[in-house]
DNA sequence: TTGTAGGCGTTATCAG
DNA sequence: CTGATAACGCCTACAA
């Protein structure tokens, strides 16, 4: 990188100090609104720009904000992930901060690289996605550190600053709806470990739960499929079928329709997050809706109340929806 | 955040000076093992953490990269960008190096800031995907200021240190499988403005492409479906399509299905891009692949290169291919 | 191998 | 409203 211009020079060049320049740039302290002028045209012309680092450092704080999500091993997109990641990145943006994504993989390595950034001051704050050990890790290097968080999700411990889902009450919603439909006999496919999902289900499966078939053994499209499979062989009666997320009911459906299954009058599927492939895909895909973009959202929103030193009380409870599509 | 404990006092509680301090960490200048071991063990045990800023500040040099994209309006999840930061994201974690991801809007209002990051050191080097005026300027940012960049995609001038794919092969491609297959009457829906996909299409087609109807005016899975009632009213002997990319494929499927025309039959459809949605679909959707992860990884690796202060002299190309499935 | 001390580019305090 | 100047926390010649 080309040697560039720093404040001292530009503050020579234009004959005034250097905490001037500071002023025009930071919005801090008292500056004639016409100075400010000379010295923003000034450096336009010039080329002049303030140096992050030694601005971060000068002040004693930053304006950045991380993102941190357990990624999971293989190479099948992160719609869930995405679609969150859209809602932060645009609100962040709106407020004039920077982001900075992290893919936390379940290595030590990484972890241990993180909590540099995160205790050397990188950030302003972070926003956390729960869902793993390592997470649950990050979370309590900011508290112990006093450093503003957020939690997307359900963190043991975690109560005030988080954005929840209620993942249970949603499930709960499917099991209704399939019982009040006059469905017999229900399955649940799982993905990654989740009870939360599996409880509510029972829940509003009501009686039915007894009869409930427990499948699943990972989250993707593949795995979708073969739960398909398997509750053919082995349990043929099954007439709906709850998936723990919209990837896995496309794979179901797909292995579905391909065995020329009628959908939904001899299977009735339904995911779960509602990406927003869910409402794409043939058939389209019934589905839980998380709000992702708004969880997204609402995330920034919360961090940014924390970073202003306000005290939050409650966490910001999303809403969720059961969307009938096609598949049910 | 706490007031954190700095590199003076840690050092004066070791009774040693910063400055071996800073060389048991930051792995440059010599520094004995031993004592390395036990400075490195007491920071774990008190707690001690280097200043992001202050390192950088200090040593002049950055750890961090960048990953600009343009983004275009709506709330449709980018598919494109997001298998291509999943390459990068990953490729970034495995090489160990301390760099990180911070995806970026480049809308106009955004733009000046991106700068001001650009400019303010804040990067050793970023990436820049081709599309938009803003990319363009981004770059020309880099370039100007001698910070290393890679550029993905094409780029007018950008003939070195990009990362490229022969979009207009690729729809080549297309066009002869048409041709070879015995379609008569082509059609092309293009998504935001891209000629190369057009001409390359029509190369294809050869003498085919005399008869091609153009149309499109988005990139969205609404377009294509847009895009098949608009063909039907005004061309139905259309009986092949190559579309801008998948999305856009799934939506005229969806509504050619829906009209229960045959596919692939009555008509061929082909997308673009090669997300990994097109092999889920029903039908699956054949596309022209880009290798979107590989094409992240190659970023990553030619950014690298320049970080190290290698020479590049020419861009790694990506090869395009022909994935045939269901739709075609 | 280790210590000393000046410098990195801003910000913020305190006078003026 | 503006100017001097001491931090900010670390890196790195240069010395020892």
């Amino acid at each position: 990188m080309k040697s560039r211009m720093t404040i001292k020079d530009f503050a020579e060049l234009l004959g005034v100090s250097t905490a001037t320049v500071s002023r025009a740039f930071s919005g801090r302290g008292r500056i004639s609104e016409k100075t400010r002028q000379t010295i923003v045209a000034k450096a336009e012309e010039v080329g002049y720009r303030v140096n992050i680092h030694a601005r971060t450092l000068g002040a004693g704080r930053s304006n950045m904000v991380a993102l941190f999500y357990p990624a999971f091993e293989g190479d099948e997109p992160d719609y869930f992930i995405g679609e969150i990641m859209q809602g932060v990145s645009q609100t962040l943006n709106r407020e004039g901060r920077t982001l900075q994504i992290h893919p936390v993989i379940t290595k030590s390595s990484d972890i241990e690289r993180c909590r540099d950034y995160i205790l050397g001051g990188l950030y302003a704050g972070i926003i956390v996605v729960a869902g793993s050990q390592e997470s649950k890790n990050l979370v309590k290097t900011a508290k112990s550190n006093e450093i503003p968080y957020v939690v997307i999700g359900h963190m043991s411990g975690e109560h005030l600053n988080a954005v929840t889902f209620d993942n249970e009450r949603g499930a709960e919603l499917a099991g209704r709806y399939f019982k009040a439909t006059g469905r017999k006999f229900p399955a649940y496919v799982s993905g990654y470990l989740d009870k939360r999902k599996k409880n509510g289900f029972q829940k509003g499966l009501e009686e039915l739960s007894e009869k409930l078939i427990i499948t699943g053994s990972g989250g993707s499209f593949k795995h979708g499929a073969l739960a398909y499979e398997q509750l053919k062989r082995e349990h043929p009666e099954v007439d709906c079928v709850l998936c723990a997320n919209d990837v896995l009911a496309m794979g179901l459906l797909r292995a579905a329709t391909d065995d020329k299954r009628n959908i939904p009058e001899e299977l009735a599927v339904i995911g779960f997050d509602d990406i927003r492939m869910a409402s794409y895909y043939n058939p389209s895909v019934s589905s839980i809706t998380l709000r992702l973009f708004q969880i997204g959202e609402a995330s920034v929103q919360l961090l940014s109340r924390l970073l202003e030193g306000e005290e939050v009380s409650h966490p910001e409870q999303i809403k969720c929806d059961l969307i009938l599509r096609e598949s049910s």
